[in-house]
RNA sequence: GGUCGCGUAGCUCAGCUGGAUAGAGCAUCUGCCUUCUAAGCAGACGGUCACAGGUUCGAAUCCUGUCGCGAUCACCA
């Protein structure tokens, strides 16, 4: 059991039985480095219903603590803050208690209903970028952070597989595209698609410039492109399930769609089901229907349904056009209803860009009008931008970074340092190509999940990304250390030890580790896998701080050779799940 | 203009459910590879926590206002 436990219970009881007062479970913060002690309460909370001054009630309660608990060796007492020093047999025992469940800090699923998480939601005309990389790592981890927990998730994806933007490539590819396939032309299916929404703008800018010449205004041409109209025009077709445009619409999103998977398995992200808006899209036009026979909505004059939510702050939001067909919010509400009538869910997680905050604001409160009980149980996982140094990326000026080629630089770049350091002489080029890949990887998703999820990346692919310090490689590198001593003292492992005083490093690490439980569950209150990210972070600094200072295969005694070695051993361990909560792999060696 | 978010070291970021003297990494400088992997360790330098008020024993943290940056306020998704 974990010390924090056993004091908070502790203090309560003192406070009950010394003073007569009632205390909530106060929280306990670890010593400054300066003061002796390991942890330290606060009493100013508490010497105002006492009227007694701060000093005194701390003594009293540490005098307290010191007869009670056996693991508190002593304390003292600084103002109002009193200092406990903990037995280090404390922390010897609990990395035995520990040493040998491998999930430990992991909780198994519970027997509850689960979550679900949407994350990614491609546009099925154009290849993914580092937006879409932040925003599927962060799916991917909170997902991990919340099983973590206990908590059954169901991972998803949306993909809008219909509209004019699908209808632009597809056009451009039927003008253009000379029968070109994924497979006469080696690029992706995604990349293909691309290419070909790519080529509709030129073109339609084209039109734009020769329309202008001929003494049209900017408008007028925008509108009267003919490569536009005949988009329009297809898309009218596509939603008459025209045949023939069906087919091409299958055959090019079938590309897409393998050239998806392929980013997805090397970006290690999955989903145990997709929805698509082309089956989806029509839902919410039912329910919004009924909501306005109840009253909830209005019709104004042209036939259109909104939503009033002035009352709650907001504007009036249209929910059907004024020719009946359904918006973006009309989708989305069906689309919720759906997966809690598809799926035995109690809560929903939207991974969004914070450009949508306001549309999930209103989403969620429409749902909670047209009285779902498990409306107020969505949550929008809110992310900012990712920005490059000239700004934002822009599609159309080629300033995109694409998720391929980002994922590629970075195994190139973990390549590259790795030879200059001489590493990883002597294994295979398949087994070195796939550490080139994990130490890349690792550095691209520990960089921007460590990043607190609300706020804007900036993002600069020229100076790329670090190696060095709070890096993913730094983390994995201790990994890499941990699994060398590992292999050399295969035989200490399995051997009992006793020790009775403590290095002070490695009490610092034990500490650590102690906290790793409490971390998970305020990653998952937070939905910030940075909390995670930086968790580990300190673990490795304190473990690497004791790995200088000490010798670990070659300690004083067999006792602390085994205590040493199980120690690292079980860092190793920490380092794996709470990396494995980020989706990053850790390496054997590198 | 309304609403929401952000503003901490030269740069990238922690800390924010109020607690002791503000924490890392990068960059710059100094040491440490005959010892378990130096992608490492130890140290130096670097701060009016955007600004101004307020709340209290105590504010980077909570409240109000101001300034700066961004997003959003579409019969786009």
């Amino acid at each position: 059991m974990n010390i924090e436990n056993i004091l908070t219970d502790k203090i309560v009881q003192g406070f009950k039985e010394i003073y007569n007062l009632t205390i909530d479970k106060p929280e306990l913060q670890a010593t400054r480095k300066d003061f002796e002690g390991d942890v330290t309460l606060v009493v100013f909370p508490y010497v105002k219903q006492l009227r007694k001054n701060p000093k005194e009630v701390a003594e009293t309660i540490g005098q307290y603590l010191k007869e009670n608990v056996p693991d508190i060796k002593d304390y003292n007492v600084v103002g109002g803050f009193l200092n406990l020093v903990i037995d280090d047999a404390h922390y010897t025992r609990f990395l035995n208690d520990i040493y040998a469940d491998k999930n430990y800090g992991l909780t198994p699923a519970k027997n509850e209903k689960a979550m679900m998480v949407e994350y990614s939601s491609p546009n099925t005309n154009k290849p993914l970028h580092l937006g879409h990389i932040r925003n599927n790592l962060l799916g991917h981890s909170i997902s991990e952070i919340y099983k973590a927990t206990g908590k059954p998730v169901i991972k998803t994806q949306i993909i809008n597989d219909r509209g004019i933007h699908i209808c632009k490539s597809m056009l451009a590819w039927q003008k253009f595209g000379a029968g070109e396939t994924p497979e006469s032309s080696g690029l992706k299916g995604d990349k293909l698609a691309g290419k070909y929404y790519v080529k509709f703008d030129q073109e339609y800018k084209k039109q734009i410039a020769e329309l202008k010449a001929q003494g049209l205004s900017e408008e007028e041409a925008k509108k009267q492109a003919p490569i536009l109209l005949e988009a329009q025009e297809m898309l009218r077709k596509w939603e008459a399930k025209d045949p023939e445009v069906m087919e091409l619409w299958h055959k090019m999103n079938h590309w897409v769609y393998k050239g998806f998977d392929q980013t997805y398995k090397d970006l290690g992200v999955s989903f145990d089901k997709n929805y698509y808006e082309s089956e989806t899209y029509l839902l919410g036009k039912k329910v919004v229907e009924e909501g306005l026979k109840k009253g909830i909505f209005f019709q104004k004059e042209d036939g259109s349904v909104w939503a009033d939510l002035s009352a709650e702050g907001l504007d009036e939001k249209l929910l059907l056009r004024g020719d009946g067909t359904s918006v973006y919010m009309t989708q989305d509400i069906g689309t919720a209803i759906k997966r809690f009538e598809d799926f035995d869910i109690d809560s929903h997680i939207y991974v969004v860009g914070n450009e949508q905050d306001y549309h999930f604001q209103v989403l969620f409160l429409i749902l909670k009008k047209l009285g779902y009980d498990w409306a107020d149980k969505l949550y929008h996982l809110s992310y900012g931008m990712v920005e490059l140094p000239h700004g934002k990326m822009k599609s159309r000026e080629g300033t995109v970074v694409d998720a391929d080629d980002l994922m590629e630089e970075m195994t190139n770049t973990a390549r590259e340092i790795s030879q200059e350091l001489g590493k990883l002489e002597g294994y295979s080029d398949e087994e070195k190509e796939r550490l080139y890949r994990i130490i890349g990887l690792g550095a691209l998703k520990y960089y921007i999940l460590k990043v607190d999820p609300k706020r804007t990346i900036m993002f600069d692919p020229k100076k790329s990304i670090d190696f060095q310090g709070n890096t993913g490689p730094f983390i994995q590198y201790t990994y890499a250390r941990i699994q060398s001593i590992l292999r050399k003292a295969q035989d200490l492992r399995s051997q009992d030890y006793a020790i009775e005083v403590l290095h002070p490093k490695e009490k610092e690490v034990i500490k650590q580790l102690e906290l790793f439980p409490s971390v998970i569950a305020n990653a998952a209150n937070q939905q910030n896998p940075g909390v995670i990210a930086n968790y580990v972070y300190d673990l490795v600094k304190a473990y690497n701080s004791f790995y200088q200072s000490v010798p670990i295969l070659a300690a004083d005694s067999k006792n602390e050779q085994i205590f040493r070695v199980k120690l690292s051993e079980k860092v190793g361990d920490t380092i794996q799940n709470g990396f494995k909560l980020l989706g990053i792999e850790v390496p054997e060696r590198m």
